[in-house]
RNA sequence: GGGCGAAUGGCGGAACUGGUAGACGCGCACGACUCAAAAUCGUGUUUCGCAAGAAGUGAGAGUUCGAUUCUCUCUUCGCCCACCA
C-alpha cells in the first residue's frame, strides 16, 4: 500500500487555488448568490482551535453552496484594532502596527494551510487607513443624523491604566488587565443613540427565522421592553421641590404605596450635597461589593430624607422619601415607588425600616382579609383595599384601568420603557480609530471635513505614558479647519464599531469613495449565513444590527435593516486538563500515556492527574496548537476530526485518539481510492450497476440532508458507512463507466469536508 | 432572583413529522499476521442471564395500539442576564 502524502497533496491544491484564484468572485446577476461569513479574527499571533472549528464549519458550507451552483462570497479579514496590540507594544517597545501586521501575515498563512475557500482578494484589516477612513465618514454621517452625541456619564474607570473600560472588560468588579477595583467616574463621552431603535431592534428579531432562539431571547431580554406608566408624585417638605416622577409597571398597586426611593445620583441629592450624614451614606453605598451578583443580593440600605410624597390616588396618604442603594439612575427616572406587599425587594426594605405593608392584591382563591406577612405576593389576583380599584383583575385589567384614571387626572401617562442604554464608544486609547472631530476654545464640536479624512494616527509615538498616549501628542492635536485653530479629539472608537459594518466592506473592499458601493451591497447583502461563537450573541450582533438601522435612517440609497439573514453559533473546543502532584497545570505536550495511565514525559515516575475537559485556555495549559496538528496529520484530518465528534452547536472534545483516528481514516480513503482506480482500469464485463447506484443515491441524499441542517458530525458517520460499503464492493466486478461515475459522485459529495484528498482523487480518475 | 436549554452504553453521540433504541466513532476484549511489538485486518461490545428470555433513554405520572420523541410534576446539570421599579 502506498502511503498518502498529505503534505505534497495539500500543498499542491493550496497552491493551485491561490494561483488560479479559484475562490475570487464577481457579481454575476445570472447566478444566485450566497454570502457565507465567519466572524473575523483578532490577529493575536496564532490561530487557535476555536478558529479551526469556526472556519472549517464555514468552509464546508461555502464549498457545498459552490457545488450547488451558487455564486459564493466567502471573505476573510482582521479585526485589528484593540488593546492587546497596544499592550504588547508598550511592553516590548514595538509599534502596534508592526506587531499587528506580523501577526496577520502569520495567521493568514496558517489559515491557508487549513485549505479554506477564501477570496483573499477581498481581505480587509480594520486598522488600515483604507478601512477606518470610511468609518470616520460614517461617524460624521451619524453625527449629522443626530445619532451620535456627547454627554457626561458614569463609566468604568481603571485607575491604574487610566482608561475607560468596556463592561465586558470588567471582571468581578476589577480591571481585566490591572486587576484593581474599577471606579465609577463621570466623564464626557461619545455615545451612539442605539436606544432610539429599541423597538425596531426588537421587531426585527421576529424576521430572523433561522437565528437560534437562544440568541433572539438574549437580545430581547437585553433590550428589555416593559409596559407601564410614569407617575407624578407631589412632594412636601421643601420649597424648591414640587414633584418627583417615577416609572412603574404596576400602577394598580398604588394604594399599597409606602415609601418613595431615589437613586443617590438623583437631581434631588444636590440638596443634601453638604449633609455629612448623606455623604456618609453615599460612601456606604459604594462599599457594598461591585460585582453584579453582590449588588443584586447585597443588603438594601436607605437614607431617610425630611421629604414626604403624596399618594396621587389617595392624597390623604403621605409617605417618607428615601435615598436607596438599589435604585439605578439610568433606568426609568432614577426613582421608584415602593409597594412592599407586592415586590420582594420593597418588602425587604420596608421590613428593615419599619414601613407600612399594605396588601392590595389577593390571590384568586383567598378572601378579602388576605394579608401579606412573610414575603411579598407578586402573582396575579384581585385588587383589594384600593377604593374604586377594588375587584379588578390584576394585573391585566387593573393596570390599564389605573393608567386611564391617572391620565384622566393628568398625573401620569402610559409609557414604554427600555432597558437598553446608549452605546458608549469613547476609548482613551491609542490603537483605535480616531474620532474625526475637533474642539474650539469654548469646547464646541467641529467636524473634520471629509476632504481631510482620514484622521490618521500619529506614527512612532511613545506609548509608555499614563492614560491615553494621544493626549500627549501636542503637535498632532493641533488642527486648522477653515482658518480656525482647533484641538483634535483624542478619544478613539470602541473596536466594536469596526466590526459593526465590516461585512459591508467585503462587498466593495476597494471602493475609495465610500465604505461600500450600492450595486455591490444590493447584490451580496444580507449575509446568508453568519457563523461564530455564541459569546457575541448580544454585543457584536446587536451593534451590527443597530449600525444597519443607523445607516438606513433617513437614507433613500441604503435600506438594509438586518445584516445577517442566517446565524449559526458553534460550540467551544475543549480538552482534558492535567495536573501534577503539586497541583500545577500540565500541558498535553508534556505527557505520555503508558498502559492507560498518564505520566510526565521527562520523568516517568510522576503520575499525572486527569481533570475534567474544559474549554481550551492558556491558563489551564490545555491548548493544542493547530499548526502542529496540521503539520503532523494534515488539514483534511484536522477538518475531519473537528467536525466528527459532536454536533457543531455543542462543545467538542479534542483528543489525541480522535485526531489519530481521523488521520487513519484519510489513509483508508486513499487506499480505497487506489483499489478503485485499479478496478476501473480492469473494466469488467459483468455489471452490478443497480447496487452501487442505489447506494450512491442514498449516500448523496443523506449527505445533502446533513449539510442542509448543520448535522456535520453525521456527515462523518456517513463517510465511514460509505467506506465500509465501497471497500467490500471493489471485490465485485463493475464496468468501467459504472464504477467511475458512481465514485466521482461520491468524491464530489465529500469534497466540502476533505477538499484536498477529494480533488486529488478526482483528478486521478479523470485521466 | 429571572430567562433559556439539556439529561440516551465505559465515553462523544445517532434515531426524519410518535413506529425495530444505541447508527458512526472512541475505548475495551478476543482472534489473524509477527520471534515479538507497533501498524493493519477480522469478530464482539446497553444491562442481567449459560440460554430461552427479561429490563432499559434522569425520576414519577398522563395521552396513545405504540413514547427517547407529546403533556404535567419533580431532580440534577449547563449557559445567559441580573438591585430594571
Amino acid at each position: 500500500m502506498e502511503r498518502y502524502n498529505f503534505k505534497s497533496v495539500e500543498n499542491k491544491w493550496q497552491k493551485f487555488w491561490d494561483e488560479e484564484k479559484t475562490f475570487s468572485v464577481k457579481i454575476n446577476k445570472n447566478k444566485k448568490k450566497f454570502y457565507c461569513l465567519e466572524m473575523f479574527p483578532y490577529p493575536s499571533g496564532k490561530i487557535h482551535m476555536g478558529h479551526v472549528r469556526n472556519y472549517t464549519i464555514g468552509d464546508v458550507l461555502a464549498r457545498y453552496k459552490a457545488l450547488q451552483g451558487f455564486n459564493v462570497l466567502h471573505p476573510m479579514g482582521w479585526d485589528s484594532f484593540g488593546m492587546p496590540a497596544e499592550n504588547a507594544a508598550k511592553q516590548n517597545k514595538l509599534d502596534p502596527r508592526k506587531w499587528t501586521e506580523t501577526n496577520i501575515a502569520n495567521m493568514k498563512s496558517q489559515l491557508k494551510k487549513l485549505g479554506l475557500s477564501i477570496d483573499w482578494d477581498r481581505e480587509i484589516s480594520t486598522c488600515s487607513e483604507d478601512y477606518y477612513k470610511h468609518q470616520q465618514k460614517f461617524f460624521l454621517e451619524l453625527l449629522d443624523k443626530k445619532l451620535v452625541y456627547k454627554k457626561e456619564n458614569y463609566v468604568n474607570w481603571d485607575p491604574i491604566d487610566e482608561t475607560v473600560l468596556a463592561n465586558e472588560q470588567v471582571i468581578d468588579g476589577k480591571g481585566w488587565r490591572s486587576g484593581v477595583n474599577v471606579e465609577r467616574k463621570k466623564l464626557s463621552q461619545w455615545f451612539f443613540n442605539i436606544s432610539k431603535f429599541s423597538q425596531d431592534l426588537l421587531d426585527g428579531l421576529d424576521t430572523l427565522d433561522t437565528w437560534p432562539n437562544k440568541v433572539k431571547v438574549m437580545q430581547k431580554n437585553w433590550i428589555g421592553k416593559s409596559f407601564g406608566c410614569e407617575v407624578d408624585f407631589e412632594i412636601e417638605g421643601n420649597q424648591e421641590i414640587n414633584n418627583i416622577k417615577c416609572f412603574t409597571t404596576r400602577p394598580d398597586t398604588l394604594f399599597g404605596f409606602s415609601f418613595l426611593a431615589l437613586s443617590v445620583d438623583h437631581e434631588i441629592s444636590k440638596i443634601y450635597a453638604n449633609d455629612p450624614n448623606f455623604i456618609n451614606f453615599k460612601n456606604e453605598c459604594s462599599k457594598t461589593g461591585t460585582t453584579e451578583e453582590a449588588l443584586a443580593i447585597g443588603e438594601k440600605i436607605g437614607f431617610k430624607t425630611n421629604l414626604t410624597a403624596v399618594n396621587p390616588l389617595n392624597p390623604k396618604h403621605k409617605v417618607p422619601v428615601y435615598f436607596a442603594n438599589f435604585v439605578l439612575m439610568d433606568y426609568g427616572f432614577g426613582a421608584v415607588f415602593g409597594c412592599p406587599a407586592h415586590d420582594q425587594r420593597d418588602f425587604d426594605f420596608a421590613k428593615k425600616y419599619g414601613l407600612e405593608i399594605i396588601t392590595v392584591v389577593k390571590p384568586q382563591d383567598e378572601n378579602n382579609n388576605f394579608k401579606v406577612t412573610k414575603e411579598a405576593y407578586s402573582g396575579p389576583g384581585i385588587i383589594i383595599n384600593s377604593d374604586y380599584l377594588n375587584g379588578l383583575k390584576a394585573p391585566e385589567d387593573s393596570v390599564l384601568e389605573t393608567i386611564r384614571i391617572l391620565e384622566d387626572k393628568k398625573i401620569g401617562k402610559k409609557k414604554i420603557n427600555f432597558r437598553l442604554k446608549d452605546w458608549g464608544i469613547s476609548r482613551q486609547r491609542y490603537w483605535g480609530c480616531p474620532i474625526p472631530v475637533a474642539y474650539d476654545e469654548s469646547g464646541n464640536v467641529h467636524k473634520v471635513p471629509s476632504s481631510m479624512l482620514p484622521v490618521k494616527l500619529p506614527q512612532n509615538i511613545d506609548l509608555n505614558v499614563k492614560g491615553n498616549p494621544l493626549d500627549s501628542q501636542t503637535d498632532w492635536k493641533k488642527i486648522n479647519i477653515e482658518g480656525k485653530n482647533l484641538t483634535r479629539e483624542t478619544d478613539t472608537l470602541d473596536t466594536f464599531v469596526c466590526s459593526s459594518w465590516y461585512f459591508l466592506r467585503f462587498c466593495s473592499p476597494q471602493d475609495t469613495n465610500y465604505g461600500f458601493n450600492k450595486e455591490d451591497v444590493d447584490y451580496w447583502m444580507p449575509v446568508d449565513q453568519y457563523i461564530g461563537g455564541v459569546e457575541h450573541a448580544i454585543l457584536h450582533l446587536l451593534y451590527s444590527r443597530f449600525f444597519m438601522q443607523a445607516l438606513s435612517h433617513k437614507n433613500d440609497n441604503f435600506n438594509l435593516l438586518e445584516p445577517f439573514g442566517g446565524l449559526f453559533t458553534q460550540g467551544m473546543v475543549c480538552h482534558e486538563t492535567y495536573k501534577d502532584s503539586d497541583n500545577n497545570w500540565i500541558s498535553p505536550d508534556e505527557i505520555e500515556t503508558i498502559d492507560g495511565k498518564k505520566y510526565l514525559k521527562k520523568d516517568n515516575s510522576k503520575i499525572i492527574r486527569v481533570g475534567p475537559s474544559e474549554s481550551m485556555s492558556k491558563s489551564k495549559k490545555n491548548t493544542i496548537d493547530p499548526e502542529n496538528i496540521i503539520s503532523s496529520y494534515g488539514a483534511d484530518a484536522a477538518r475531519l476530526f473537528i467536525l466528527s465528534d459532536s454536533p457543531p452547536e455543542k462543545d467538542v472534545q479534542w483528543s489525541e485518539e480522535g485526531i489519530i483516528s481521523s488521520f487513519k481514516f484519510i489513509q483508508k480513503l486513499w487506499n480505497l481510492n487506489l483499489k478503485i482506480i485499479e478496478e476501473i482500469e480492469k473494466d469488467h464485463e459483468k455489471d452490478h450497476n443497480s447496487e452501487i447506484t442505489k447506494f450512491t443515491n442514498k449516500f448523496i441524499e443523506r449527505m445533502t440532508k446533513n449539510l442542509d441542517s448543520f448535522g456535520y458530525n453525521k456527515l462523518i458517520a456517513n463517510m465511514h458507512e460509505m467506506y465500509s460499503f465501497l471497500i467490500k464492493q471493489v471485490e465485485y466486478k463493475y464496468k468501467k463507466t459504472t464504477l467511475k461515475e458512481n465514485y466521482e459522485k461520491i468524491l464530489t459529495a465529500i469534497n466540502p469536508i476533505v477538499p484536498h484528498l477529494s480533488n486529488e482523487c478526482l483528478e486521478m480518475i479523470s485521466c
